[in-house]
DNA sequence: ACATTATTCAACCGTTCGGTTGACCATTGC
DNA sequence: GCAATGGTCAACCGAACGGTTGAATAATGT
């Protein structure tokens, strides 16, 4: 059967990004690699929670994971992003990166992305 | 309440983009206007089922739909893109539009996307 | 007025998703 | 060897997703 229905890469790709998590795991990982413990503690959800988010970007193609000893390395892998970056691209002629815009994008997620209480 | 828990745009947007009926609209949309019928004519799905993948696409700020007498146009808004497509562009320096690229993958895309057989 | 065309709404259904918990390997430290 | 640490696995749960069908709403054509 060549008629396997597997998801297409940018499938993987746009429902990875599309969990605020996994895109502030990205951030993180932009910063520096982590272990997953190192991950998973920003965040109030269980370990478990987020060995999964990394599955999900690792199968994605947005990180590597990489077991060293008992620690388990993940790295991000920005060419991963690469086919869906293309492909966004295809719908305008964005400006060519405005990386001041995109810096205080993330310091945004980094800040308040998931435990914003009222005040 | 204030922490209602408000979806992120970003989470829209790469939702909306995670599925390949969708993107298959927008790449038709990317040639032209379309009314919803026109839209679904290629898809061997429900009409309903497409109304409902404008809906997803609109509420992303992808797509606007204009009801003018009884069809409802639906045009692309590349503009809605910018956001997602800025967020992604920090995570590695890609290449300023390669449209080449982009123009193939199209192609293929529009192509065989949803149905292709085993031969 | 009546039938037709264009589109959405509403209810339902099976599947996937994100999360939890507790058990289960590994590897390291004593 | 034994306990602690780092991570995954498996089963489960409720919510969201993508699809279907049939009824409802609106504008158009005759």
């Amino acid at each position: 059967m060549t008629t396997a229905q597997m998801p297409d890469r940018l499938d993987l790709i746009f429902s990875a990004l599309a969990d605020p998590t996994r895109r502030r795991v990205l951030s993180m990982l932009l910063e520096d690699d982590m272990a997953v413990s190192d991950v998973a503690a920003p965040f109030d959800t269980s370990l478990a929670s987020i060995s999964k988010h990394l599955a999900v970007l690792a199968a994605a193609g947005l990180i590597r994971q990489e077991r060293r000893g008992r620690i388990t390395w993940c790295k991000l892998d920005p060419d991963g992003m690469r086919g869906a970056s293309v492909w966004m691209q295809g719908f305008g002629q964005f400006d060519p990166i405005d990386l001041d815009d995109f810096e205080r994008f993330l310091e945004t997620e980094l800040r308040d992305d998931d435990d914003r209480e009222a005040p």
